[in-house]
DNA sequence: GCCGTTTTCGGCCCGACTGTTTTCAGTCG
């Protein structure tokens, strides 16, 4: 079995316990296995070959077996045992709002609920209403809850998120009764996806904010009004919360609500280790007492109090940020200034919307040095990719447009020139070698397997005339799977064929995942930050690859669009 | 089921909100 699949496994039997009503504890610990095993920075066949598994923190000895178990592709009574016992019917009902394990086992056993449509059925009878802990409105707000079961459980890409995000928070800030607002949550940790939007507001007064909030426009539902706390759901199905603090209490909301989950653990445990007591509230002494709060003003603060240096929220993944943060080893993150310049870029030559001219005056709108366009090539049919004629033609007209001394921003030419199913590149040598650079990408035949996917690109890194390779697993986030390829030796024939990979900016790809970087960049290997732009609007996406870039620990030093333009041209030409 | 500078047992975050309750359990983050 995958990693991923492990993964899932790991999760779902954490599902079955809490419907079974098992121990909470051992419930968190499959969680927190499933995150370890998520997170993992080497190869899970590379652990489990050196037996180095249980050294992974959050995996135990039982989880160790179960592991090595399903990788192995053994049976596993104790998952089967559960997952015979549990309705089916009952894991998917944990979607609906307002149904946890304990109401989902009493509607089961007291009225026979094993499906969502029984459930419907007898919420519409009036038996639910009748039931001890149950009311009318539990009944109203199940019934809402399974219309929009699909709506619900969505998640959202971040860029998306960020522009439902922005406004809000804009006018949050602008309510006279708010002395400072953020948004917290996966969106401020820069996550790929969000799940919901997290608001935290310092004010004295908060039922006015409450009010204000619960009125936005494309509210579809109120689904919590409370003095401090409230909750609405848009029309586009994302929820978003609301949390008012005292002012002296904000930057610990903060903290606590940007999370992650295994950071605040991580925080909380350090703050015992030094006498204090971290929360949401704020940082009290041993004995309950509370210290001076007042003293606390941001964030730097905070951390500072706990011997650490400032964590950018990007970090805070509980993957080792607090370590370096005390040994003063945090990486200096790299930011959306220091990008010079952009690769892989489309024109109308292939699906592109713009011509050169059009996406070079972009780019020098943006205050960048150069661009690197990148067309598709012929195998992309659908695309209208460039055989070796047009591809010259196209080399001819960048050429020409750098001639005109029209711009400041310098064109470099490139294509982006799909890897065969063989793992050969789709153009003549001749024509790659008049290049300035080329993305070598996969676009076809996804379902090899890992073995078949891995050495097709290392064949196409091999490849003399290979600058940088496009996103690397094609994953579409949450719509399309990544295609199996094994990460590690790819990103190790990279780094030995000093070919780049990239990180691509498209908000929907975000690819190399950066949960790979950290280690990657340790070991040598450089990235581009590629907007994979088809448009002049697509060139903002930039900013969404930096923010996966930061997440991955990345320092301008391995950005190679970081780079200022003679340096570039000497590492294209030295190639 | 995991973990250990209080270490092989006993703890594991905890408070707001809701709907039901008449003092609290369940859900959620």
């Amino acid at each position: 079995m995958e990693k991923g699949e492990i993964s899932d496994v790991l999760g779902e039997i954490a599902i079955l316990l809490e419907l079974k009503g098992d121990n909470p504890f051992k419930i968190r610990a499959y969680q927190s296995g499933q995150r370890a095993l998520d997170t993992l920075e080497e190869e899970l066949g590379t652990l489990i070959g050196e037996s180095r598994l249980g050294e992974v923190k959050g995996i135990g000895k039982a989880l160790t077996e179960k592991i090595e178990t399903l990788f192995n592709d053994e049976p596993l009574p104790f998952y089967d045992d559960l997952l015979a016992s549990v309705e089916p019917g009952l894991i998917e009902m944990l979607e609906i709002p307002g149904l946890g394990a304990k109401k989902i086992r009493k509607l089961h056993d007291e009225l026979g609920v094993d499906t969502i449509g029984s459930l419907t059925r007898v919420c519409e009878s009036g038996e639910v209403a009748k039931l001890a802990g149950f009311g009318a409105k539990s009944v109203e707000k199940i019934l809402s809850g399974i219309q929009n079961r699909e709506a619900y459980s969505k998640r959202h890409l971040w860029w998306i998120a960020n522009e439902t995000a922005q406004p809000i928070l804009e006018g949050l800030r602008d309510l006279p009764q708010v002395a400072r607002a953020e948004a917290a949550g996966s969106l401020r940790r820069k996550m790929e996806t969000v799940g919901d939007l997290d608001f935290i507001a310092a004010s004295d007064e908060p039922e006015a904010i409450m009010d204000w909030f619960v009125s936005l426009p494309d509210v579809r539902e109120v689904s919590g009004h409370g003095k401090t706390k409230s909750s609405v759901r848009f029309e586009s199905g994302m929820q978003a919360d609301l949390r008012v603090v005292p002012p002296d209490q904000f930057v610990f909301a903060l903290h606590h609500f940007t999370g992650s989950k295994d950071h605040n653990v991580a925080m909380r445990s350090r703050a015992l280790s030094k006498g204090f007591s971290l929360s949401e509230w704020g940082l009290r002494t041993e004995d309950k007492e509370a210290m001076a709060v007042d003293t606390i003003e941001d964030e730097e603060q905070l951390f500072k109090l706990l011997d650490l240096n400032y964590i950018p929220p990007e970090l805070r993944e509980g993957l080792g940020e607090i370590e370096s943060a005390e040994a003063g080893q945090l990486p200096e993150l790299v930011q959306d200034k220091d990008l010079k310049g952009v690769f892989h870029n489309h024109t109308h030559a292939s699906d592109g919307d713009h011509s050169i001219e059009e996406m070079t005056q972009a780019a020098q709108d943006r205050g960048w040095d150069y661009l690197g366009l990148a067309d598709h090539s012929k195998a992309s049919f659908q695309t209208n990719g460039l055989d070796e004629a047009r591809v010259e033609e196209q080399i001819e007209k960048m050429h020409a447009v750098n001639a005109s001394g029209q711009f400041k921003c310098h064109v470099f030419t490139g294509i982006e020139c799909d890897i065969l199913k063989d793992g050969s590149l789709d153009l003549d040598d001749s024509t790659l070698e008049k290049l300035d650079y080329v993305v070598v990408s996969v676009h076809s035949s996804f379902t090899l397997s890992e073995e078949e996917m891995t050495q097709r690109f290392i064949k196409a890194i091999e490849h003399p005339c290979s600058t940088m390779v496009g996103h690397l697993t094609g994953r579409l986030l949450l719509k399309r799977e990544p295609y199996l390829v094994n990460i590690e030796k790819v990103v190790d024939a990279a780094i030995a064929n000093r070919v780049i990979i990239e990180m691509n900016a498209h908000p929907q790809r975000l690819d190399m995942d950066w949960r790979h970087w950290k280690r990657a960049a340790s070991k040598g290997l450089l990235t581009s930050v590629n907007p994979d732009a088809h448009s002049v609007f697509g060139l903002q996406y930039a900013s969404a690859g930096i923010n996966a870039c930061r997440k991955g620990w990345l320092t301008a030093d391995s950005v190679f669009n970081t780079w200022p333009i003679e340096k570039i041209k000497s590492y294209l030409a030295g190639r």
